[in-house]
DNA sequence: GAGCACTGC
């Protein structure tokens, strides 16, 4: 970190930098203790009656649901991605190739460092794989295709056509096939197959490798659904009949026993809305403690309490409440508390020993989101000193052991859940195609496998473990399956094809639990299932930092400075099982994966990588030194970030004064923790307050808060939309632009029908609106003045330099843009209002890596500003504007131990 | 000239 130290300092500099240090360390604390102070005098305020919290919480799931149905604007895009991964693979590989040739023709072997001959060996490596996958490919073409089918039991469409002479062929066909154990399902005689041939395009074959077993192996398959839930059933029926009730005393009993408690138990087994009720009856909450319960999304926080409260026959916000961003549904009489891991991580800051709660559950652990990784570290840390609170991590099944070891050998409570065998079959070679081999496998099983409903995963973004499915996948798949479906008509019984991902609205979603009528069959995704069946890709939002040479999330990181990156890698062994649990649920399922089982052994990860070995750091560990955590390369971490990860991050603080030479937060820091924001944005917004701009900064940080998904740009309309986004131009840049869009919709008094004309989304104005009304509160609280009306742009531009000054690139001699200090090549987004400009210097919000890199919401700056705003992270010299300066051999390239 | 999607504070 001593790297930006100003070295020519004399011994009486140092004396009064030492002064300084001293003096702002002293500033600091008063600062926290003065935050303190408000803090509780907020809460003795709190402590009055409740207001409408439930009400308030009614309207909030209403706009929601609302939302959701805007959201959903049907989108009809003729580029697949399929086509998009393709050819980007290709590039990738090409890439990766010219690399390793590159390397070695530039630094002999005997020169390498230890750690640069690893790279060279993992990029050989991967491009190996590449070139193999390509091979099996290959070879996949000529393959034949089986399909396991129960013995005796054929689907009862193929019995009905006996008859019938396409059928007849095909169903005397099918018992020549009953006696062997594999089921052979289509032929190579494509008369004799007509009507088949639709299905016989392409068939998938599969081999049963392994069957998982269940805790009711002697159940015999049930191929009715399951009984559906009774309306008329009463509350505590539906309580009595959960799989945790028979544990419950033995449970309190435990919790009783021990301060740390590991209970394994599923989705649904009902842990969640149990168990802070079974807590509550015994007693866990008297002398007003509260029975906090934390869960990794918004929406499970509040739809929990709203289930809770409503077994409980409370007010919601009363006895039970949630407490999530931009909401807290608590009151003083608030007992069970459910709030999101990142509320709970927040509230840390302000009572760092959890002094009124008596049991905290961090629910759904296995996630393994950042917050929940660093609340362990915390909770772990206060259990030491507070032996009063009790403490429940509750991960799903396969994880608890590791949790046990972490928490000094806790004891682990299994809930056990109902679960049947579940037989895994693997593809016999790898599938180019998987959209379309997904659609063929679907049919396949459609018409060889007795009832019971297929759960389809398809490659998603995949969130901690949470996948999001793209919807475009989603409708290309279910195109092709709807249209294969039509050709065959009549001769298979009905499938219906229930689609669903986030942007469904609700009521679509509500199909998916509705009974399957008789005879049909659903293709859905939720439980209940026989049949599931996913490809082994999801793509992962990555975080590439410079320093950091390692696998991370199965990707390569190579590049020379930090940037998020969504890339596709393979799921892992853990998720694959946990989806192909979902499978017997009801009754003995099946399995299908459509990579082999040599993938699955030798490709797949055992575990998810954690998001905080993946991400970047700097607002977890600015949170960290805020709670007084100074040494944060021994903090107790579950699987700690890599090293280079965390060093990146301290660097970044530095550089920005948040930490000063010693790596103790400053009294800058301290404020700029106070915020939900990535350090360089805090600095912004900090920073604008010296630039009597802190009311528009305050907008343009909120506006960059909602990714980018503020212009609306419907296919039909692109010409419309495009002039909309023109007008909202600004000279200076994005930033600018962003605000003039805010500005303008403030002055249309927040109007939608504002949004509707200019091709602006309604909802993420609203979000920035929520969120710039959290910033201006906290803005507030940190003491900031807040100050607008400067009539030229400069002083936003510095301001945001103050806090970007990492994120400059400068126009080099061939036309394109290279990073100021790492000499890396990055384009401007064709979506920037600068795309055609080509400012000398600008200042970057973001970059993406697509088919380029892309630097996202781009600002004009002057090179001058960068040694105000920064003058210890730039020296004049670099800032020349002449681009003749003679660049090193292999530009960029850096060595690990830091010299170039 | 790209695009694809999104948790949390």
């Amino acid at each position: 970190m001593s790297k930006y130290r100003k070295k020519e300092s004399s011994s009486e500099d140092s004396d009064s930098e030492e002064e300084r240090r001293k003096k702002d360390i002293k500033e600091r604390d008063e600062f926290a203790n003065r935050l303190k102070a408000k803090d509780e005098s907020k809460i003795r305020k709190l402590a009055m009656p409740a207001g409408s919290g439930a009400a308030e919480a009614a309207k909030r799931l209403k706009i929601m649901e609302t939302d959701m149905r805007e959201k959903l604007v049907p989108k009809l895009r003729v580029e697949s991605r399929r086509k998009y991964l393709e050819k980007r693979k290709e590039d990738k590989v090409a890439e990766l190739e010219a690399d390793i040739i590159d390397d070695e023709y530039l630094f002999e072997e005997e020169i390498l460092t230890d750690r640069e001959r690893t790279e060279r060996a993992h990029k050989k490596q991967l491009l190996q794989l590449a070139k193999e996958h390509e091979k099996a490919r290959e070879l996949e073409r000529l393959q034949r295709y089986y399909m396991p089918l129960e013995k005796g039991k054929l689907a009862p469409e193929l019995e009905v056509h006996d008859n019938e002479p396409p059928q007849s062929e095909q169903s005397k066909w099918e018992s020549d096939q009953m006696s062997s154990a594999v089921f052979r399902f289509g032929a190579k005689d494509r008369k004799a197959q007509q009507d088949y041939d639709l299905l016989l395009e392409d068939e998938v074959e599969f081999v049963q490798a392994l069957r998982m077993p269940g805790s009711e192996k002697n159940r015999k398959r049930e191929d009715s659904p399951p009984p559906q839930v009774k309306a008329l059933q009463t509350i505590q029926e539906m309580k009595k009949s959960l799989p945790i009730y028979p544990f419950r005393n033995d449970l309190i009993q435990a919790i009783k026993d021990h301060q740390v408690l590991i209970i394994e138990g599923e989705t649904g087994s009902g842990k969640t809305t149990q168990i802070p009720q079974y807590l509550y009856e015994a007693g866990f909450a008297e002398n007003n403690k509260i029975i906090g319960c934390t869960q990794p999304r918004r929406v499970a926080s509040m739809a929990v309490a709203a289930r809770v409260a409503h077994e409980m026959a409370v007010k919601l916000g009363n006895e039970v409440g949630y407490a999530i961003r931009f909401e807290d549904c608590t009151s003083h009489r608030t007992r069970i508390k459910y709030m999101t891991d990142g509320t709970l991580h927040r509230e840390f800051l302000s009572e760092p020993d959890l002094a009124s709660y008596s049991v905290m559950i961090i629910d759904e652990a296995h996630e393994r989101t950042l917050h929940t990784d660093i609340l362990f570290g915390l909770v772990k840390d206060i259990t030491r000193f507070r032996t009063d609170l009790n403490l429940l991590i509750s991960p799903a099944t396969l994880d608890a052991t590791k949790f046990s070891e972490f928490f000094d050998d806790a004891p682990i409570f299994r809930i056990p859940g109902r679960r049947f065998p579940v037989d895994i079959y693997y593809t016999k070679a790898p599938e180019a195609d998987y959209i379309d081999a997904c659609v063929v496998s679907i049919l396949q099983i459609h018409a060889t496998q007795p009832s019971g409903d297929i759960l389809v995963f398809l490659t998603g973004l995949l969130i901690n473990t949470f996948i999001i499915t793209s919807q475009d996948e989603i409708e290309t798949c279910q195109e092709m399956l709807q249209e294969r479906v039509r050709r065959l008509g009549s001769k298979l019984r009905e499938l219906l094809i229930l689609p669903i991902y986030a942007n469904l609205p609700s009521d679509m979603q509500a199909k998916i639990f509705q009974p399957t009528p008789p005879g049909a069959r659903k293709v859905r995704k939720i439980d209940y299932f026989s049949f599931v069946k996913y490809v082994a890709f999801v793509v992962y939002l990555v975080y590439i930092c410079s320093s950091c040479h390692e696998y991370s999330g199965n990707v390569i990181n190579d590049r020379q400075y930090s940037m998020e990156s969504l890339m596709v890698v393979p799921i892992s062994k853990a998720s694959a099982n946990q989806r192909a649990g979902r499978a017997g649920r009801v009754a003995p399922g099946k399995c299908f994966r459509l990579y082999t089982a040599w993938a699955y052994q030798h490709e797949l990860e055992d575990n998810t990588v954690p998001e905080i070995q993946r991400i970047n750091l700097g607002n977890a560990v600015l949170t960290l030194k805020a709670l007084g955590i100074n040494d944060l390369v021994h903090f107790d971490f579950l699987d700690p970030p890599p090293h280079e990860t965390l060093v990146l991050a301290l660097e970044q603080l530095y550089a920005l004064g948040a930490l000063n030479h010693r790596g103790e937060l400053t009294k800058l820091g301290r404020r700029m923790a106070e915020f939900p924001l990535d350090p360089m944005m805090a600095k912004m917004l900090l920073a604008s307050e010296q630039y009597r701009c802190s009311e528009e900064v305050a907008t343009i940080a909120a506006m960059l808060s909602v990714n980018g998904a503020i212009f609306y740009r419907p296919k039909d309309k692109i010409i419309h939309a495009d002039t909309a986004r023109k007008n909202f131009h600004i000279p200076g840049g994005d930033h600018l632009t962003l605000l003039n869009v805010y500005n303008q919709w403030r002055q249309s008094d927040f109007s939608t029908h504002w949004c509707y004309e200019n091709f602006i989304q309604h909802r993420s104005m609203k979000r920035a609106r929520d969120v710039r009304e959290q910033l201006v509160g906290l803005m507030q609280r940190v003491e900031m003045e807040l100050v607008s009306g400067i009539t030229e742009t400069m002083n936003i531009r510095k301001a945001i330099t103050a806090g970007y000054f990492y994120h400059v690139a400068r126009l080099s001699k061939g036309g394109h843009y290279k990073t100021a200090k790492h000499n890396q090549t990055v384009s401007i987004h064709p979506n920037s209002s600068l795309f055609q400009e080509l400012p000398r210097w600008i200042l970057y919000h973001e970059l993406v890596f697509t088919t380029k890199e892309f630097m996202r919401q781009v600002t004009e700056i002057e090179s001058k500003w960068l040694l105000e705003v920064a003058p210890h992270y730039y020296k004049p010299k670099e800032l020349e504007d002449s681009t003749n300066k003679k660049m090193p051999k292999v530009a960029g390239r850096s060595r690990p131990d830091g010299t170039n």
